[in-house]
DNA sequence: CTTGGCACTCAGGAACTTCGAGTGCCAGAT
DNA sequence: ATCTGGCACTCGAAGTTCCTGAGTGCCAAG
């Protein structure tokens, strides 16, 4: 019973908090939302909050402020995610659908994010690890140079430049398009790899050659750049901050640069469009203690292909984050269901 | 004679601002630099350089900062941009030369140009308005589903995906390539947009097909993203302004966004590899009055096929700025060349 | 034209005071 | 057992005042 209104009082002080950035007290709280009971009351449960660590207070006569602990409760116990309104949803829906390539769909999922929560937003690059090879086109550009040019199902492209010794004739290089091709095409990536690896200890004269390229290809596949490709947007939400220049900003900024230190920020794909929420000090990143993120795998199909998500300070919005993020990754999950 | 000295003396003003973030008095003046004069007459040249312009009073009792005009002067007659070091000079080098394709020579541009100013360094992509087609190539993904590529003489490549309303066999698809291959390769963009529309409307069964594709690979030529597109990099040099946040940070954080006026920042691409410098409100942003931008064109040969360069606050070390940014985009045009 | 001297100005910091939101706790009411 | 009104207490934030010293402008002499 007294618990029930202890944890009505947390949510109020989270609430408030997020709204006014300012210490809440017992006065304003019962005034501002509709607890039937008076301000000595609500003392005497904030006092038990503190004791069990969901609140605090910056300074002895101050108001009491969320800790991460009492967002964690408050994220996890007191708060449904609040589906978006209608319009919001025709918004991303008719925002996202105009993209033209893949590039543009992270481009603009970016963008819509960070409009959103108007916090910072990250999306990262599906994965090529879980993409399958859709075909492998090998362009003579002069006789002796060739451009490889790898389309994975997810819609990614990568190409490379392959420098021959040889000169090759149109005849061999349809033999060697079409070697590869029969080896990897329809293959998941690690299939692939391993299709084309058996391939290219073949004999005759075209061996070195197809050897060369099956090297730019596996390279290509492996490549980490890919893996680790990241696009963040909405860094000017970050002047919001106002206050704790320093203590937030500042490292904040240092980290939206290290796409490593973002990734790992964003969590493993898991499978399927899991929200995950990490709040202040629960990441690895001391320096990260007062921002938390807001993230989800999105993928076709149930797969999870990569992440995206949201960084912001530990006193946000939750439920709307929450609602925006998970609002976006399904509808880019939808679009490459659909590609 | 004065006038040389008073020269010196406003020399010696930016160097000490830049340099301490302070207001700089006569008499701090006259010990750190070897001027010959008392402070008393270095007052009286304060004095002349106010009533000019160069430089100013934040209050009464303080000491003088420069104007831009002051800067202006600055850049325009007292400094020659200090050649690098041999030793940075080989860290360029061992950098970019590194660089796999042209998405990385970027990248690696933008990082190398953020270390070295310890600034907000900004990248634009070459624009296709001036490079040549290397080739197009035209793959079936499905009998009915191709994909074009666009490669051209930078490095760039776009592709696009199309959908037919009629399936095509192997020889209709070689018979489109070379066609539209005889049209485009080795043009600059323009021409090769004209030869394209020039095919088109041929006759015969596959002049829809034709048709469709010349209008795709028209629609990538012409695509304003492309020339739009911009690489940000060291943002969280921006930590570093430590005061002026609100009136200097905010609006510069909201300006890398708007990639926009980035592009208008940076400038047009003139012919060369010519240095600009804009300082504070020179440009068209009331917003961006306290911010600077040193840029420099670059691409093969002499041609200048985009902009890159750094933006900071006006007071910035100049000096150094226009050496890295010179340096680097020499090296990418080297680089370009030899691709 | 330069220089030493001198009176003047004023931003920024230190020290102090005030104000009030907020607290903890207790005794009485329910 | 729980809630409530009351009350003394705390202490940060904001306002006030004072002081200091860097820096200035100007003048008369070199």
């Amino acid at each position: 019973m007294q618990e029930e209104r202890r944890l009505a009082v947390l949510r109020a002080i989270v609430e408030d908090y997020v709204a006014t950035e300012e210490p809440v007290g017992s006065k304003a709280l019962v005034e501002r939302h509709g607890l039937g009971v008076s301000s000595a009351t609500v003392r005497n449960d904030m006092a038990a909050l503190e004791d069990e660590g969901y609140i605090a207070q910056p300074h002895t006569s101050a108001g009491r402020v969320p800790t991460d602990k009492g967002y964690r409760l408050f994220v996890d116990r007191l708060t449904t995610v609040k589906p978006m309104s209608a319009a919001e949803k025709r918004a991303i829906a008719t925002l996202l659908d105009g993209a033209v390539d893949l590039d543009d769909v992270v481009q603009r999922s970016v963008r819509l994010l960070a409009q959103l929560t108007r916090q910072v937003a990250v999306v990262q690059y599906p994965t090529l690890s879980r993409s399958t090879v859709r075909h492998i086109e090998v362009v003579a550009l002069a006789p002796n140079r060739l451009l490889v040019v790898l389309i994975l199902s997810t819609g990614r492209v990568e190409q490379r430049l392959v420098e021959l010794t040889v000169e090759l004739d149109d005849e061999q290089l349809a033999e060697l398009r079409s070697t590869v091709n029969r080896a990897a095409t329809g293959e998941v990536i690690a299939d692939a790899a391993t299709a084309l690896r058996a391939i290219a200890p073949s004999e005759g004269e075209g061996s070195t050659v197809t050897a060369t390229v099956v090297e730019t290809l596996l390279e290509a596949m492996s490549d980490h750049r890919s893996d680790e490709r990241i696009v963040v947007g909405g860094a000017a939400n970050l002047a919001r901050y106002g206050d704790s220049f320093d203590s937030a900003v500042r490292p904040l900024l240092e980290a939206l640069e290290e796409h490593v230190v973002l990734l790992k920020l964003l969590g493993e794909a898991t499978s399927g469009e899991i929200l995950t929420v990490r709040i202040g000090a629960e990441g690895p990143y001391q320096e990260l203690a007062s921002t938390s993120v807001v993230a989800s795998g999105y993928g076709p199909g149930d797969e999870s292909l990569a992440r995206l998500g949201i960084v912001g300070p530990t006193r946000m919005d939750y439920p709307g984050s929450m609602a925006a993020v998970r609002a976006v990754a399904r509808y880019v999950s939808r679009i490459l269901d659909d590609a």
